[in-house]
DNA sequence: CCGCGGAGTGTTTTT
DNA sequence: CACTCCGCGG
């Protein structure tokens, strides 16, 4: 390594930086120069020779991942080659190659939760599950419980008493739906999320698999490590077991995913699992002001699960107090933000500098009705996702059959979208389908076939076997694409007659995006896995380029602003009203608000409005439980010169009073 | 058998 | 308030 390069590293970093021979654990506190440290090290290991493709970087966004092999690949270019990417991509990408193995074709597509949720709907009906009773476990329940048990690795039994208790009476319903799920699948030639982990770690438990791939991938990092869930850990470790040259990366503290499966306690296995591992601690941190510490201390110290504190600040300067400010409502909050973001900004801080966080996604709409307004370009993080709406789900299940003509889902998808075609006629025509190996025999005997027949939905039927035939062959994924959305156009103006040219804004955004892929394979893959967000608003009207960000506290993870505002710091928000019921998932919602007090550098503003509402009805909110503590109150200022005319949150009648909770203990009460 | 309209229900975080 | 489910009319 080059002085330059020690030089920027202390001595903590530059062990982490240079173990590349055993297993090592790095304990890295939130801006403890994580990201350094994994940049440096693929930077050390290709310098020193070792081939970058050999080099696997699992991290939890593939933007996280992007971000650092772009920081390597700026002093080495070699560092282009590394493999990195989320375990789902990764796990995608092997599956493909391997597919063979498992009796697939690598043209396979990929389910979405909606998808999961459909398809674990449809296997239920056929079950007769809700032929008795209506009242059962919906579809999305049904889903959450399966992925659960897997996730988590649990039995089916387990995952029920302990967080579905009440639908223990269906386990071996739930059971037998969970095979009639899984046969699905094969027979649509379809992954759902939790499949592509799943498929991967049982191809890697065949030990000549597992030596090809651990002989491709010499060097394994996986980073946000206490983020990872029990299958992806055994993924991690099969890859790593033959020669121990695993390095993870992570804090408990900063443990936000247990509703995914994930699991601390990998990292606290981890020396378990591989004896004789190293553990390094980064514990200076060179992000944010003492006094923005102060308060994740704070905080920290709250909380009933004990994590090592390691926040020590590097920075010379300790900062200013982080404000506490209390707002009448919702839009007030907002109106500040907006303002308060705009003064910044006058004062020469760019946009992209400064960052809006929040539990979720809905509580932002004021705020970005108030950013339109002054014009100030934003872009959201998190949230509904572009790809998830529906008109976008129309137009992909269409190309989903290009790739997979036997994705049911996407058939029947797109047959009732044809005018004339109800659930009736698109099972007949499932049936038939189901019999036919290729698009184009699909077409020619089953589409065209009843379209000759006549009925009400002979000319659209023509339409849509004329659309698949000609699409099919449209040579490049951008035409496929927009033919599809020209065949689409009449029904989405019939569709969606209020909004639809807006919506046809997103479509032919699809259209742009499919233009920049190799294949419908490739953007399709994407969509499911690494959706582009939605779409930053269009101003040229204005002197801006880069937007300001709005983020969901998950999304935030591993980045950093100057400035930030934690928007609805109140009870019901943050933490969530579905979390307060139990211990487990409130201290999940407080790690959440940890989190979102160390992405700042240099100021930090936590906000909190009084009015609220909920499902119309007016409510009164309360001060987050985790904010309105003495320690952590102490290290903030609370006396803003600004003077909004929020009241203090604890007064005022039916504060603190909590809809939701009054509900659960009514429930409890019965038991 | 399709599709429309009314009633009712439930509202997080992500790959 | 948005989405889902159910029942009725064409």
């Amino acid at each position: 390594m080059n002085r330059e390069m020690r030089e920027q590293l202390n001595d903590a970093q530059y062990e982490a930086v240079t173990s590349i021979e055993g297993p090592v654990l790095v304990i890295a506190g939130a801006g403890s120069g994580k990201t350094r440290v994994i940049d440096f090290r693929v930077r050390y290991l290709v310098e020193g020779g070792i081939n970058p493709a050999s080099i696997l970087l699992l991290t939890f966004t593939r933007r996280a991942a992007r971000e650092m092999i772009s920081r390597a690949a700026k002093s080495d270019p070699r560092c282009r080659g590394v493999e990195g990417g989320t375990f789902h991509s990764f796990a995608n990408k092997v599956l493909r190659t391997y597919s063979d193995c498992f009796g697939f074709p690598n043209s396979f597509t990929i389910y979405d939760e909606a998808d999961a949720e459909e398809a674990i709907q449809r296997c239920a009906v056929r079950l007769g599950f809700y032929a008795h009773e209506k009242r059962r476990p919906r579809k999305d329940m049904l889903r959450k419980i399966l992925s659960m048990a897997l996730n988590k690795g649990i039995p089916l039994e387990d995952v029920l008493e302990r967080y579905y208790p009440g639908f223990d009476q269906y386990l071996d319903e739930i059971q037998t739906l969970r095979q009639k799920y899984m046969e699905y699948k094969i027979a649509s030639q379809c992954l759902d999320y939790d499949d592509l982990l799943l498929y991967l770690k049982i191809l890697l438990e065949n030990g000549d698999i597992r030596a090809q791939l651990s002989r491709s991938y010499q060097y394994v990092m996986v980073d946000e490590f206490q983020d990872t869930n029990i299958m992806q850990a055994a993924i991690a470790y099969h890859l790593a077991e033959g020669h121990r040259r695993i390095l993870v990366v992570g804090d408990g503290a900063q443990s936000v995913y247990s509703f995914r499966g994930a699991s601390h306690m990998n990292i606290m296995g981890f020396p378990e699992r591989f004896p004789g591992c190293r553990i390094i601690k980064l514990e200076e941190n060179y992000r944010s002001t003492q006094a923005i510490l102060d308060v994740g201390n704070a905080v920290l110290d709250n909380m009933p699960n004990k994590y090592e504190k390691c926040l020590r600040a590097a920075k010379k300067e300790s900062g200013e107090k982080p404000w506490l400010i209390y707002f009448k409502d919702a839009y007030e909050e907002a109106e500040w933000v907006a303002g308060q973001v705009k003064a910044f900004y006058d004062e020469g801080m760019e946009l992209s500098h400064q960052c809006i966080l929040f539990r979720s996604a809905y509580i932002t709409i004021p705020l970005q009705t108030e950013l339109g307004r002054r014009n100030i370009p934003f872009a959201v993080y998190g949230g509904l996702k572009f790809y998830e709406t529906a008109h976008v789900k129309d137009v992909v299940a269409h190309l989903k059959l290009f790739e997979n003509p036997k994705d049911e889902l996407a058939w029947m998808r797109v047959l009732l979208l044809v005018p004339g075609v109800g659930p009736k006629t698109a099972e007949t025509l499932l049936g038939e389908i189901a019999g036919h190996p290729t698009l184009d025999s699909i077409i020619g005997n089953v589409i065209e076939r009843h379209a000759k027949a006549g009925g009400g939905c002979a000319k659209r039927l023509a339409d849509l076997g004329k659309l698949l035939s000609l699409g099919q062959r449209a040579t490049s994924p951008g035409e496929k694409c927009q033919a599809v959305v020209d065949y689409y156009h009449p029904i989405l103006r019939e569709k969606f007659d209020l909004d639809w040219h807006l919506r046809k804004n997103d479509l032919e955004a699809v259209s742009q995006i499919a233009e920049r892929y190799a294949s419908i394979r490739d953007l399709l893959v994407d969509l499911a896995m690494e959706p582009p967000e939605r779409g930053v608003k269009d101003f040229h009207d204005t002197i801006w380029e880069r937007p300001l960000i709005l983020s969901t506290i998950h999304s935030a993870k591993g980045l950093e602003w100057r400035n930030v505002f934690l928007i609805g710091a109140v009870d019901g928000v943050l933490p969530s009203s579905y979390t307060t019921h139990d211990a487990e998932g409130l201290e999940e919602e407080h790690r959440l608000l940890y989190v979102a007090i160390t992405r700042a550098r240099e100021r930090l503003y936590i906000l909190a409005h009084h009015e609220g509402r909920n499902s119309g009805i007016r409510t009164f909110n309360r001060l987050s439980r985790f904010v309105d503590v003495a320690n952590v109150r102490a290290c903030l200022d609370q006396n803003h010169p600004f003077s909004p005319s929020g009241q203090a949150p604890d007064e005022g009648p039916g504060s603190g009073f909590d809809k939701k909770e009054f509900l659960s203990r009514l429930l409890d009460s019965f038991k």
